[in-house]
DNA sequence: CTGTTAGCGCCTTCAT
DNA sequence: ATGAAGGCGCTAACAG
């Protein structure tokens, strides 16, 4: 049997389709016995609206095409969860597309060619299914000019960007001022750090967040505090090795991630440091095991669902052709474990 | 301007309206120079098909509607990550609804009615986009009787399960027995457990496996050895400690999740047990962070990627109505790592 | 081998 | 306040 459609509710109601579709979407004023009979005949029937035919019509979907770089890589199921959020307020359904990078090319993206024909697929399948907009969450933040194009339909990134579309980034170099200030009012003035990779945008803007605390804190400068480090755990045990091989070593080492510090937790155990008695340690990303490590790690914690959250809002009034408030960039925040002790000499701020 | 239509190259090549969509399909011969013109036609006006006027008129979306219990829990990404991987094979699209119940109602789960109007919403927005089939992935196996009604549309449940459809599971028993084994063959005769919460399916399951393997490899039976958990850190740490005083402590601890095993380690190293050398541990899970532990925690990985991968699979079939064979249930697959020690008297089987 | 045409379910202009 | 009818883009008889 074919499903129930406007037109058996029209029939058993005594009224013309027109009608039903009036009632159905408050388009127009309806006599109220009329609607009644249409809404009983609704339920009577258990009518359900096909959003496909309206789609055709209005040539509207009320979808959002998102496409994620990796749905298994730690950041993108918060900033799905986010996009979930706004859309369930605001009846926008998620078509989602998964590129599957990280099995298909592992982690190397510096080649984009590598990746454009999963790109440009995934933006062929949203645009033949008539998505309104397009979301796209990478797995780590990079510029993606030109890597697709979809023909005129509005987009927004996420957790990556171009030079030519919107797109939603937090701040990293607030974040690393911030988890400095932290340090500083716990009372420590000689803080490594041991940064990502040096060809990501993120190690390089957390970079600066660290100079500005060193400047305005007056914290002593010293270089030889500063390591390079490329996010996996062993930079963090070679590089704690050698800060703690220092005359003078550091009280407290920012990571600028977490995995990191399962190094700097290796190398500090086996030179005799406890933490966070003699040596301090706050992370970058919040990652889950972050609270399972002993002990549990402070770390400043991405706002990724707020990231996922705000994309679609952007992107959601794009789509209407509404101007928004020039909105504030989500900012990480602190999340307050044991590896960080307060020096005798705190100055408590507030 | 509007978007160029089937009928925009059909002027363009001289055609009718039909054959383009002959050749477009395939559905029949055409001449190969008429169907040159069509396609330089297609090339030159960039032309996409609209996926949404063709699933109007057959019916028929390539589309799967995945609800989600919590996209932000362990299982859900990679679940989903494998009925992408089908669904990028066949050409099946996926619409995705997030419950996300763990913000919405936490993690107590036994009065369904605190969800089962989100339930019913997600439904009703995936019925009424014509999804061809349902996916429902929960975030703790158990019963989901009653919970929906898809009206007739096919649906496959993983992590969870109703009594009246289909659902994929992974083979609990199995996977206890398997880690039993595997601690046997390191020579461990003096092995405990901790549970977890004993309403659960998995927990009865596993401690199957476990008795199983006692039976079977005619191990010292001693119901001391035998704790119920409850899934959080706090019961590995206080049962660990029980374990520990006994007279004779077990020489191994066969845990059924790795969050346990975070309180294992600490119960451990405050009463002077070094891991693996004085007490060996297996978890279940592989959550991240089992990595990052040190020592590094051995643990049973849950196929999840292949839950996913199956449930798709048979929803598939299901749609097309063709019988598949019977399908063998997933596994868990052993991550060995560093938290197991090999004792001397180990038979070292194949 | 190709064209004509009737819808799929819905919205909306135009008429009454 | 209600109805008739055209058409969104596409497929698949049916006809030739």
């Amino acid at each position: 049997m074919r499903k129930t459609s406007i037109k058996d509710i029209a029939a058993k109601a005594n009224v013309s389709i027109a009608t039903v579709s009036y009632v159905l979407n408050g388009t127009r004023n309806v006599r109220s016995d009329t609607r009644e009979r249409v809404v009983a005949a609704i339920e009577e029937l258990n009518y359900k609206p096909n959003a496909i035919a309206k789609s055709l019509k209005l040539n509207r979907t009320n979808t959002i095409g998102v496409i994620a770089e990796d749905v298994t890589v730690f950041n993108t199921p918060d900033i799905i969860d986010g996009i979930n959020d706004f859309g369930d307020r605001n009846d926008l359904h998620i078509l989602l597309v998964n590129l599957r990078l990280d099995k298909r090319i592992g982690r190397n993206f510096s080649n984009t060619e590598d990746y454009r024909k999963y790109a440009a697929n995934a933006v062929a399948e949203l645009l033949s299914n008539q998505v309104d907009g397009i979301i796209y969450i990478g797995v780590h933040p990079r510029d993606l000019t030109g890597l697709i194009d979809t023909e005129g339909k509005p987009i927004v990134y996420t957790y990556s960007y171009t030079q030519d579309d919107i797109s939603i980034q937090y701040n990293d170099e607030q974040a690393a001022y911030q988890a400095m200030s932290y340090l500083v009012n716990q009372g420590h003035s000689r803080i490594a750090v041991i940064s990502g990779l040096m060809d990501s945008i993120p190690s390089r803007l957390r970079l600066n967040g660290y100079y500005k605390a060193v400047t305005e804190y007056q914290l002593p400068f010293d270089p030889l505090l500063i390591k390079m480090g490329d996010w996996e755990r062993e930079s963090g045990y070679r590089l704690t090795s050698e800060l703690l091989a220092l005359p003078e070593p550091p009280t407290a080492i920012l990571s600028m991630n977490d995995v990191m510090v399962v190094g700097i937790l290796q190398a500090a155990e086996e030179k005799g440091f406890k933490i966070p008695d003699d040596l301090s340690v706050v992370g970058f990303d919040n990652r889950e095991f972050s609270d399972y490590l002993r002990p549990r790690i402070t770390t400043m914690g991405l706002p990724l669902h707020e990231m996922g959250y705000q994309a679609i809002e952007v992107l959601f009034n794009l789509i209407k052709g509404t101007k928004m408030d020039s909105l504030t960039m989500p900012e990480c925040r602190l999340i307050e474990r044991d590896s960080v002790a307060t020096l005798k000499n705190a100055v408590r701020q507030k």
